[in-house]
DNA sequence: CCTCCGCTGTGACGCTCGTCACACCACGCC
DNA sequence: GGCGTGGTGTGACGAGCGTCACAGCGGAGG
């Protein structure tokens, strides 16, 4: 396939690693190749939309660097955020895979990176490579599990304490410093966004902030957050 | 691979349409064969159940005829019911590529037959047939998309009404019998089911089936159900 | 420095809907 | 037939949480 980019492209792709070694990884090395020439790398401020809601698909993202937040909006003005799409995931897979339009919003909560591969380009690459196929299945499994997650988080919790609980224990301790202070987790994330995320409103999340500050459940400076008794966060989500 | 059934497999696949012609239709003849012998097929009573929540995953089912129901459960007794698949579809496909604990649990709804294939052999006949693992990538999405749906009910609307205007719009009309009364539905799930689809509880589905009856939204006959006014059901939804 | 805007805290109010409780019906089964 | 069991209708009650309203606050940008 053709970019207007040329060589460049399979330039930008040696500087974002994560193409080749999270996403496919253990493919072999003309399948990276291939994959390499089908796509283009392009940079997003915080606030850029990748795809709407209803949208044709056009072709998938894969995340260099950045997130994204998935989300789904109602008449009413509400909404709710399917999933967080963090760095070495890709977006836009469904979609793209069954010719429906975009089942959500696509909306960038910090500048990131993301090479765009068109979707004829991308099912052509498909069918020339069965392993890579089949890791594509095993991503949308991921994504399929992270979506049965949010309808725990919207079905199964009895009250909106329950979820934030949950929300909490849910949360991946940031990368490296892991061992050094397990219970430290960053959360960049609005209380409106919170609340989209946990099927509650902005108000509630506000409440229960304060609410487990003041249990001790948890401290909060800034962005970096501290699960203070994880065990009795584990029983509000048991109760 | 050897099953303990030897031929007598392939002859009941071959009494079973459904998993050729629907499930991997447009397969190389010799692909469908090598499906046909690692698939062993069984029928299953109602209420029987394929696999529990958490279970490490033995493999997949594809329905022959009949329906199941997926659902999660929490500690406090709820449960949430992501999808219900209808024959031709496959289920535990996400766990079984994964290699995660299946996500939910799968009951029976009425009598129902079936092809198991093992995990390994499952993934094997993938690994050799290409276009199979494009196939499957295919109804991984389809899964996804249902379970979009599911969020949909429980995260994005803004109350019990809504819901089940929703729902009763969302049932698919009976096939063969479409073009002939096109606001025709079949409805077979209990309340209690239908209280589990959309997220509240079997008590407010008992009232808003008697309100909608009040109202002329819906007529009501065993498990036949009428749409007499779909377009102030549409305008509950948007509401 | 001042202004605006987006994010956050918190009070008051009231509506929805979940819960409990019970009665009724249609079955399948002994 | 009598009985149990699973599904259904419906009333009363009240807690949870969504909504509205407003105030404080911090950062970006002129």
């Amino acid at each position: 396939m053709n970019t207007p980019y040329g060589l460049e492209v399979i330039e930008d792709c040696i500087a974002c690693p994560l193409l080749k070694d999270r996403v496919f990884c253990n493919l072999p090395k003309d399948a990276l190749a291939g994959l390499d020439a089908i796509s283009a790398s392009a940079t997003y401020p915080k606030g850029a939309v990748l795809f709407v809601e209803g949208q044709e698909p056009r072709g998938v993202f894969i995340l260099c660097t950045g997130r994204v937040k998935l989300f789904g909006a109602a008449a009413s003005g509400k909404s709710v955020i399917f999933r967080i799409a963090d760095a070495g995931e890709i977006i836009g897979l469904p979609s793209t895979l069954s010719e429906k339009p975009y089942e959500v919003t696509a909306e960038v909560l910090e500048p990131t990176q993301a090479n765009f591969i068109r979707r004829d380009a991308f099912l052509g690459f498909l069918r020339q490579h069965g392993d890579a196929a089949l890791k594509v299945a095993e991503m949308l499994s991921q994504i399929y599990y992270a979506t049965c997650q949010e309808i725990r988080y919207l079905g199964l919790a009895g009250s909106a304490v329950e979820k934030f609980a949950r929300f909490l224990l849910d949360l991946k301790p940031p990368k490296g410093i892991a061992d050094a202070a397990p219970d430290r987790r960053t959360l960049t994330l609005t209380h409106e966004e919170i609340a989209a995320m946990i099927g509650t409103s902005r108000e509630t999340v506000s409440r229960l902030v304060t609410a487990f500050k003041r249990k001790h459940l948890i401290e909060l400076h800034g962005s970096s957050l501290l699960l203070t008794n994880k065990k009795a966060l584990e029983e509000l989500v048991n109760a």
